[in-house]
DNA sequence: TTAAGTGCAAACCTTTTGCTGCCCC
DNA sequence: GGGGCAGCAAAAGGTTTGCACTTAA
């Protein structure tokens, strides 16, 4: 699977509406800009929700529902079940780790291949046929502070 | 952290119980068995409600999730978002590590020390100060069809 | 006895869906 | 022009909460 990006997202968009015989309205377009290229963390509905009404207030939340629908459903978004309840989405990639502040709720990503190839040797243990994984290890960014990254260590 | 088993439960939930001030009644004491010893998989609120008014059909939804908030509060579950959304529960361990089967919907738990060594050293990479992880295998239990573990390895 | 806990129903929050009118192809 | 799409509101889960009655300590 390819990574998707801010670079690649409008041409792949465009060959998997045209693909599936659907059409590229604008608020689907509006919506995806903000995605792909606006939100950089892994943001929620009502994140994307909110951004999206800044540049068009008449966009309701079903739109942005279905649109991240349709983005998954095309392989351009994946989406995960995060700690508060609700989805979250990024854009499609290999990288399937994070590491979650849970002092000021930053995502970061992360790629380890030895990971990846111990889960391998695991799935294969227990006789499973690997499809996809996700791992989050949650902590505080304490070292990220003088970055500026992350400014609330302490809080919940 | 010590694991809770279906062992040590009891001593551990009434300790905490006297320690909070708060009183051990008849339906604390169904649920927790329910989940601690009838329960093997990873349950959520329903399937937990489920077994529990077999044996006692007065029982209410908001006394589950009481009782499980409860549990969760004083370290005797640990919580997690399963993909349908839903949040899923099992007795605190250190093994936060999972194959899910994707097709029966199976939950298996396993543990690797040389993962977590490694996510140690990218947690120090980053900066981080880890408090917990999680990490999800999806795949295919196919090999577990003969030990009749997996029946259904086609299905969604 | 009495404060905590239960059961019920209603409220809440996130997500999905039905329907009417609109607009991309 | 016509069928997919947007917007709205209502419905559909999952979870939490307010309240009056019950019960463990």
């Amino acid at each position: 699977m390819q990574d998707i990006t801010s670079a690649n997202w409008r041409e792949l968009l465009r060959q998997q509406i045209t693909e599936k015989g659907l059409r590229l309205t604008q608020q689907r377009m509006l919506i995806s800009e903000v995605f792909f290229e606006e939100v950089k963390d892994h943001a929620n509905i009502e994140e994307l929700y909110q951004k999206v009404r800044k540049r068009n207030s008449g966009i309701g939340y079903a739109t942005v529902y279905r649109t991240l629908k349709l983005l998954t459903d095309c392989g351009l978004a994946t989406s995960m079940q995060s700690m508060d309840g609700t989805r979250r989405f990024e854009p499609t990639s290999d990288h399937h780790d994070h590491l979650t502040c849970t002092a000021c709720g930053k995502i970061m990503e992360f790629e380890n291949e030895e990971i990846e190839r111990l889960q391998e040797e695991i799935a294969e243990k227990f006789g499973f046929a690997l499809t996809s994984h996700t791992m989050d290890l949650y902590g505080v960014c304490v070292g990220m502070e003088s970055k500026g990254v992350c400014s609330v260590p302490d809080s919940p």
